[in-house]
RNA sequence: GGUCCGUUCGUCUAGGGGUUAGGACACGUCCCUUUCACGGAUGAAACACGGGUUCGAUUCCCGUACGGACUACCA
């Protein structure tokens, strides 16, 4: 089993390639088979300079190694199309002598033009006897022409009358006629080929056995099967299987770039550009990576939108997927992105790293807040927080306070609880914590609490304004965890602190 | 408009001629917890519609509706 993944370098790689990408992984993974990554850059108008690295980079950040591919070696290459324009023409001008293309000297813009005039104009076989192309000009015409250097396409000659059988892995069979297909224009004025003839072509060179794509594919899948038959490679011809679309969270229509900014979400696996790169501010993407996720929870969220082997397991490491998966079990219909359960992933990824794992991930966004903490103070900080995170970032935002002094005091609870009369029982308990020793958690707790009830107060009263001198808010860990965290002066320190505020 | 593809809780889905139609996210309630979360329990929530076929259809067939993709010298 050969299978590619075969991207356009037109900027950020888009979520739904990311899934493709997967399912192509699990498939050749699965199978013992090759997984190629092949960059499609045929259209040089539309090309982008760094889409490429972001692609490779994408990749190696989810964990989705190519075996062969632009940037990975292989003997089936080059893997970068505009490195193998020659090869298309001989291609092109081959199907001509077969009598299955022909030259097309019309332009562009005269198309344009019927089309305006013409409802529905399509290039076929009822339109092309008054165009100019090969089927209607004189030899002596056409050669005229050619040596001129007069620009021309070559297009593909569907016969009509005919039903085109495709055999999809997914949806079973599907039947096109012939009638209905236009003439696709197979190379380009430019001599580069269209993605109709660079892919069968490419496929059937690089021995692909199963091509996993797009639904927008679906369509022109028709097209490309003329083509294997008019090769005569039908033989070798790879099985197709249409994915279903990645769509909107909200409102109609597939997910699209713009989506991010306009929900707040990421749709693209890293940020673009990336770092050293530029574009144009509109052109700005957050990235799964930059918003805090980690690579497996992205793969297990996407792997589960649009398939699912059955049974209640949702989370599944990237070796029970290839083990699970299947191309019988993907979905049809299209499937909603749903950010929400993607930060569920998350959150269960998270938590189920272990804390020293977790620490190599919080170091860096340490290090950006300025926080020159140890690995193992970057563990504890993990194991305090991991349970009420769903963003990588959330352990030095949310948890700040475990790095530096509290910077926010939750006024609204000290007015609630804070009493002026409490001041000498808190002054009492300062001292009391500033002695303690060993300064460990459960010992603490109970000691504290002992104490506060021999000062005659509720351990009830005060142990929300301890928490509030320790992180200034009263969400997070458990207060005695986080003292001991902190360690036994900085933990005096805050609540001598936090006494001043309170009767403020 | 034409061609093709779809349609199970709000969302992702399991299932498949006879089921109390299952799970997950999100949401509600309760428990745990002198916080928040995690965890546990529980609740509300779906087979688009109309015809067939059948003893019986959510499941099979046909329509309709709705949604989607494609309809470029873009991929």
């Amino acid at each position: 089993m050969r299978v590619r993944f075969a991207p356009s370098p037109t900027g950020a790689l888009h979520i739904g390639g990311v899934r493709t990408a997967l399912y192509n992984y699990l498939l050749a993974r699965q199978h013992g088979g090759t997984f190629i990554l092949r960059v499609e850059d045929t259209d040089q108008t539309r090309f982008v300079p760094g889409a490429e690295a972001y692609i490779i980079e994408s990749l190696r950040w989810l964990g989705l190694l190519p075996d062969e591919g632009v940037g990975f070696g292989g003997d089936h290459g080059p893997y970068r199309q505009s490195d193998r324009k020659p090869i298309y023409r001989q291609y092109a001008e081959q199907l001509v002598a077969l009598g299955q293309a022909y030259y097309a000297f019309d332009t562009a813009e005269e198309l344009d033009e019927r089309r305006k005039a013409t409802d529905n104009f399509t290039y076929n076989y009822l339109t092309r006897s008054d165009l100019q192309n090969s089927l209607t000009l004189s030899e002596a015409d056409i050669q005229q022409r050619l040596i001129a250097g007069q620009a021309h396409v070559i297009r593909l000659r569907v016969t009509p009358g005919r039903a085109i059988h495709i055999h999809d892995l997914i949806r079973g069979e599907v039947v096109f006629q012939s009638d209905e297909l236009d003439d696709k224009v197979l190379l380009k004025a430019d001599g580069m080929p269209t993605y109709h003839l660079a892919n069968i072509v490419d496929d059937h060179l690089m021995g692909i056995t199963h091509v996993i794509r797009g639904e927008e594919w679906l369509p022109s899948t028709a097209h490309h099967v003329l083509l294997y038959e008019g090769f005569g490679w039908v033989e070798t011809m790879p099985k197709f299987s249409h994915l279903p679309l990645i769509m909107k969270p909200f409102g109609n229509g597939k997910l699209s770039k713009r989506d991010g900014a306009k929900f707040g979400i990421p749709v693209f696996p890293l940020s673009w550009p990336l770092p050293g790169e530029t574009a144009p501010p509109e052109d700005h993407f957050q990235g799964f990576r930059e918003a805090g996720f980690l690579p497996g929870a992205v793969i297990n969220f996407l792997a589960l939108l649009g398939w699912h082997p059955g049974g209640d397991q949702e989370i599944f490491a990237l070796d029970e997927l290839v083990q699970a998966f299947s191309l019988e079990h993907i979905s049809k219909g299209g499937a909603r992105f749903d950010f929400e359960k993607a930060k569920w992933f998350n959150q269960k990824y998270i938590q189920m790293l272990d804390n020293s794992t977790l620490a190599t991930y919080i170091r860096p966004l340490a290090a950006q807040k300025g926080y020159a903490v140890s690995d193992d103070y970057l563990a504890q900080v993990a194991g305090l927080m991991k349970e009420r995170v769903t963003f990588l970032p959330d352990f030095v935002e949310m948890g700040y306070y475990l790095f530096e002094p509290v910077k926010d005091y939750d006024r609204e609870t000290i007015t609630k609880k804070w009493k002026a009369e409490w001041t000498p029982v808190f002054e009492n308990l300062i001292d009391f914590v500033a002695t303690y020793s060993p300064f460990e958690s459960a010992g603490l707790e109970a000691a504290v609490k002992q104490f506060l009830v021999d000062q005659g107060a509720k351990p009830g009263d005060l142990l929300p304004l301890l928490r509030i001198a320790l992180a200034g808010t009263m969400k997070g860990p458990a207060i005695f965890d986080m003292a001991v965290a902190l360690g036994q002066s900085e933990t005096v320190q805050r609540l001598r602190t936090a006494l001043q505020i309170f009767n403020n």
